[in-house]
RNA sequence: UCCUCGGUAGCUCAAUGGCAGAGCAUGCGGCUGUUAACCGCAGGGUUGCUGGUUCGAGUCCAGCCCGGGGAGCCA
């Protein structure tokens, strides 16, 4: 006996000309007198059927008839390839079998605002960008495997309750471990070098939290965190492999996701660009860049061409506005949309405005020591189309585990990758300290409890070698890749600030 | 925590201090190839909350609540 097995609407080139039966949701549905329309959804694909009352029987034409949008079907009809249909295919129907009919359906096809989204996100994960991003996610978690797989590396994890505040510096979310303080981990680091020294080469894959109260696109409190951790790797080699691994994961997602990557309307060539050799620069070559006159001259250019925009904006809405009046319904609705798009788009350049003079400030007075801000972060990414990488930090601003430049005490060997087009730092890391008398001295020097890195200086008592590593953000990746104005779209169930539902 | 913008029908948005409206969704009717289909009719409101100014407040003022994105911090 043959077991038993559904058909897809991604497989349907296979079953042209002949019957098949499709499982699914009511996309959207039209109806005449006579023909219904119905866009099935079945989580692979999009798939027009053509109810034809002269085609079915009575009972199959009121079935059609009823279906309301998400209402859950069975579909039954012969497969013909047609132009008119987006996906190529259509299914002429023959047999309707209901599961559900689905009461009001809150996500209508007009468009809806973040908020309303957010609370329905459980619902809002079925819309073709949320599908298509879904999908990409799953391509870029799948590409990291198969990058650190094929080299060697063995994945491990590494815990979520954690005894202490690992860097001391980030707010860490506190939960009571049987009487006991426990925080969520912020980052399965100094776990992974614990592994490094078992295994040569490792990466964790796993969730981590933060505390902090950031409210912006590019933060949530729980965020997935890819960390290799490589014995004997310095920093230099550690960079060549964070570049290899984003080129690589770069490179799946537009082979295997294009599709997808279309339907978000991503601009492919600017991810093509992404092949090895990203811009290398050190800290100090970076803050030169941004108290440069070059980095003062584009910013007066940014400040001159949003000033120009704003009239251009105005102009056009005038002018629409006094057309919308005697505009037939489908111009109205053209209208409407362009309406909104002018509004967001003039709020954009007032915020830019406000912003560009705070931007100056903090590029033009950047002194050897500061933390690059957010801020800085663009300017400097704007200057290139690839990712780029930052390294060699102010020891002081990092932590207390990263390995000094031996030619120069107050250098950091630590690495920030920078992803292009706003979206900031996607990847952090840099060569640890070997040394136990200098991680000692560190941890002093930082307040921090020895006692509870007890486990973490015997690393360096039992065969203790250079050592090197990087965390790369997924949700950052993936909104980057995407081309989203948000992180809360990258992850099925976001969780952020004042954010617990669904 | 600070700065800034916002909250009007189930949803997206209008409304000089002067009768709370449109589109979508829903229900009913019409239409034989629709693509956010279209056309007609109908139902649908504590204008976030509390107080104040005013003959009169969705609109002005104060406080609070909720949300957007920016600073700080970070992936």
């Amino acid at each position: 006996m043959s077991k038993k097995k559904l058909t897809y609407i991604n497989e349907l080139e296979k079953f042209e000309g002949q019957s098949a039966t499709l499982h699914g949701w009511v996309y959207n549905k039209r109806s005449s007198k006579s023909l219904i329309f119905i866009v099935l959804r079945d989580g692979t694909g999009l798939c027009q059927c053509i109810v034809n009352q002269a085609d079915v029987s009575a009972e199959v034409w009121e079935a059609a008839d009823s279906l309301s949008q998400e209402s859950s079907v069975a579909i039954t009809g012969k497969i013909i390839e047609d132009e008119r249909s987006s996906s190529g295919y259509e299914l002429h129907v023959t047999g309707v079998k209901v599961y559900q009919i689905a009461q009001e359906y809150p996500i209508t096809p007009k468009e809806h605002g973040t908020e309303f989204l957010m609370e329905n996100r459980h619902l809002w994960l079925r819309s073709q960008r949320q599908w298509a991003i879904m999908r990409i996610r799953n391509e870029i978690i799948f590409a990291i495997h198969k990058f650190f797989q094929d080299r060697g590396f063995i994945q491990m994890d590494a815990p979520i309750f954690t005894g202490n505040a690992v860097e001391g510096t980030s707010t860490l979310f506190e939960t009571n471990y049987f009487d006991e303080k426990a925080y969520l981990t912020q980052s399965g680091q100094l776990y992974g070098e614990a592994m490094a020294m078992a295994h040569g080469k490792i990466y964790t894959f796993g969730p981590t939290f933060r505390a902090e109260k950031s409210k912006t696109r590019r933060h949530l409190t729980e965020v997935w965190m890819i960390e290799p951790e490589i014995a004997y790797y310095d920093l230099y080699m550690n960079m060549d492999l964070a570049e290899e691994m984003i080129s690589f994961i770069v490179d799946r997602v537009l082979t295997r996701r294009e599709q997808e990557l279309e339907t978000l309307g991503r601009d492919i060539s600017k991810l093509q660009k992404v092949t090895n050799n990203f811009p290398r620069i050190t800290y100090t070559e970076a803050i030169e860049m941004l108290k440069s006159d070059k980095m003062r001259d584009m910013l007066n250019d940014m400040e001159t061409s949003r000033k120009e925009e704003d009239p251009k904006l105005r102009t056009e809405m005038a002018e629409i506005e006094k057309e919308h009046g005697q505009a037939k319904k489908g111009r109205k609705l053209q209208i409407e949309k362009r309406l909104r798009e002018i509004r967001a788009r003039l709020e954009e350049i007032e915020e830019d405005l406000r912003n560009i003079p705070v931007w100056r400030k903090s590029a033009l007075e950047k002194q050897w020591g500061d933390d690059l801000g957010g801020s800085d972060e663009t300017l400097l990414t704007m200057q290139f189309d690839t990712p780029i990488m930052v390294y060699g930090y102010p020891a002081e601003i990092k932590a207390f585990y990263m390995k000094h430049d031996p030619n120069d005490e107050k250098v950091a060997l630590g690495v920030d990758m920078l992803a292009p087009e706003g979206y900031g730092e996607i990847i952090g890391g840099g060569q640890r300290e070997e040394s136990l008398d200098a991680l000692l001295t560190r941890i002093k020097e930082h307040n921090l409890p020895e006692e509870a890195f007890k486990w973490y200086l015997d690393l360096r008592k039992f065969g203790s070698v250079p050592h090197s590593g990087f965390g790369l953000g997924l949700e950052r990746t993936v909104a980057w890749i995407c081309g989203l104005s948000h992180v809360r779209e990258t992850i099925p169930f976001p969780r952020m600030l004042g954010r617990l539902y669904p």
